[in-house]
DNA sequence: CCTCATGATGAGGTTACCTCAGTAACGAAG
DNA sequence: CTTCGTTACTGAGGTAACCTCATCATGAGG
């Protein structure tokens, strides 16, 4: 990222998501676990045990790639499929211990690597950052 | 993206992104370009001639990938190589005028997407995102 | 019980990257 | 002027994270 002017507010953004980016897979690559992945296993954290055409709903992508999310996931012991009790079509993702574990982990060592990387903006302008950002995701102008 | 709650600023801005990079797309689909092909004509551009190396230095890409993003865009006629006469290893990219006239076109409707996107924002706002923006993109805690 | 909708997944494709190895040509040193 | 290390590009082959389309099982309503 040697281009000194980048020109528009857009240039700008997939500068610095490129940076981000690329500081986040470092931080990660210890633990083995893609940011994707990470993604996913985070909102299985928060929603608890879902089938994979809600965790694709929550994550913005097609219900095929969630399937392969949980694939990886499940390869690396952070996650179970359990048939649905209610629904024998459907599948749950539960997240196993090591999962759990991992997922703390984690949080922490990111949100130490998010600090030192957003700190540079100091507290006030990081609480702006966050409400712009808030404002752009609820803008209804933005296909969903 | 029904993921009622994005944790952290980093997980805001990924989500920002994600919304972006579909709007553009979208924005771009008729013009046959992709968002990765458009940034290097853009460079190229902004730079006039250079060579495949130079170019992966302004997109902070390898070599390598450089090669592959003139190799599409030589493809759809919009650069063409010559051979560097002060270096006869070496290539320059050379934007065609096609490359030229369909680069403004598209420089435009972007421009207008753009502001479709972050006119949400308003004014003021929109030059603070800006501004942190350029902050975060010039903060010596990233990795380069 | 037949039909249609729904949940997951197999097959196969795309984009945008990467590394590693190879070839060609430049530049300096012997 | 030949040899040698360096540099420029590119072929080969790989990866992550997506996608669509087709398939198969199950569920739900008429």
């Amino acid at each position: 990222m040697e281009d000194g002017e980048p020109t528009s507010v857009g240039d700008l953004f997939w500068a610095v998501a490129r940076r981000l980016r690329h500081s986040w897979r470092d931080a990660l690559a210890p633990y083995d676990v893609t940011p994707s992945q990470l993604r996913a296993l985070g909102t299985l954290m928060r929603h608890g045990s879902v089938r994979p055409g809600a965790l694709a709903r929550h994550l913005g992508i097609a219900p095929r790639s969630a399937t392969e999310v949980v694939d990886a996931l499940e390869e690396r012991g952070l996650v179970r499929r359990e048939t649905d009790p209610a629904d024998r079509r459907a599948t749950l993702v539960v997240v196993t211990d090591t999962g759990v574990t991992l997922a703390g982990e984690i949080r922490h060592a990111r949100a130490q690597e998010a600090d030192r990387v957003f700190a540079g903006l100091g507290e006030h302008d990081r609480a702006e950052l966050e409400r712009l950002l808030q404002l752009l995701l609820t803008d209804p102008a933005l296909p969903g």
